[in-house]
DNA sequence: TTTAGTAACTTTCAATATGCAAGTCGGTTG
DNA sequence: CAACCGACTTGCATATTGAAAGTTACTAAA
């Protein structure tokens, strides 16, 4: 767990910092979950609710992920019946600029695309 | 190919200008060969050759699907044998805003960390 | 006191994508 | 003619994804 906290791993393809973010979250699904943290959704029922309608084992998979590079952490809102909210660390509101630039790239070149995040 | 070229799919996850964006290029590969391309590479052997070793058949493909998309170009540098260079096209290269943001993260906060990209 | 409902997952399994190795094609060089 | 080069393509095993259904813990309604 420290391990990837840290993410001394020596297993990265090299020592790219592109290769080493698409490590993380290079997929089709990661960077939506982080889009609708900053549009403010919270929990793993509301990140289901997202138009993509991502499923479930990989949402799932991503949070688990995202917890483990420290990107997101999670605490129970409630308990009995135990709930969970989720949030971005200090590290996960800095993906804000990487998200900004492909929006701009998304409105400027993919028609029909509106933004959902607030700048 | 026009139906690619200005994206006019409707087959899209939904109108949001980040889920359009990594229908185009959210996979572990994609933004290593734009990365290449800014790093002055031009030629499918040289593609290979970066230090992550992308496997051929996935070079091939993803080459195929940036073409489709707009964002790279190919033209023959040589007949006899015919040999070619691809080339960043305009839409190609405002993605650069995208991949500095991702240098920028990454030298942040993946230790060993250092970039190969000219700013 | 079953019955229904909700949130947050987990499991199963078929379909798709990835990755490695080897092969092909057109052509040049020794 | 044998070897080599660049740019791919093919075959096949493995890994990841996705759709759907199931699980757990608990509340509220009938």
């Amino acid at each position: 767990m420290a391990a990837k906290q840290n993410m001394s791993d020596n297993f990265r393809r090299s020592p790219c910092p592109v290769a080493g973010i698409l490590d993380i979250v290079g997929d089709k699904w990661t960077l939506l979950v982080v889009r609708d943290l900053f549009a403010g959704k919270q929990t793993y029922s509301e990140f289901q609710k997202s138009p993509e309608r991502i499923p479930s084992n990989i949402l799932a998979d991503r949070l688990k992920r995202l917890l483990e590079y420290g990107i997101i952490e999670k605490e129970p809102y409630q308990t009995r019946p135990v709930r969970y909210r989720y949030a971005l660390t200090g590290r996960g509101r800095e993906l804000g600029k990487v998200l900004k630039a492909m929006v701009a790239w998304g409105e400027k070149h993919i028609p029909g695309s509106r933004s959902v995040i607030k700048p």
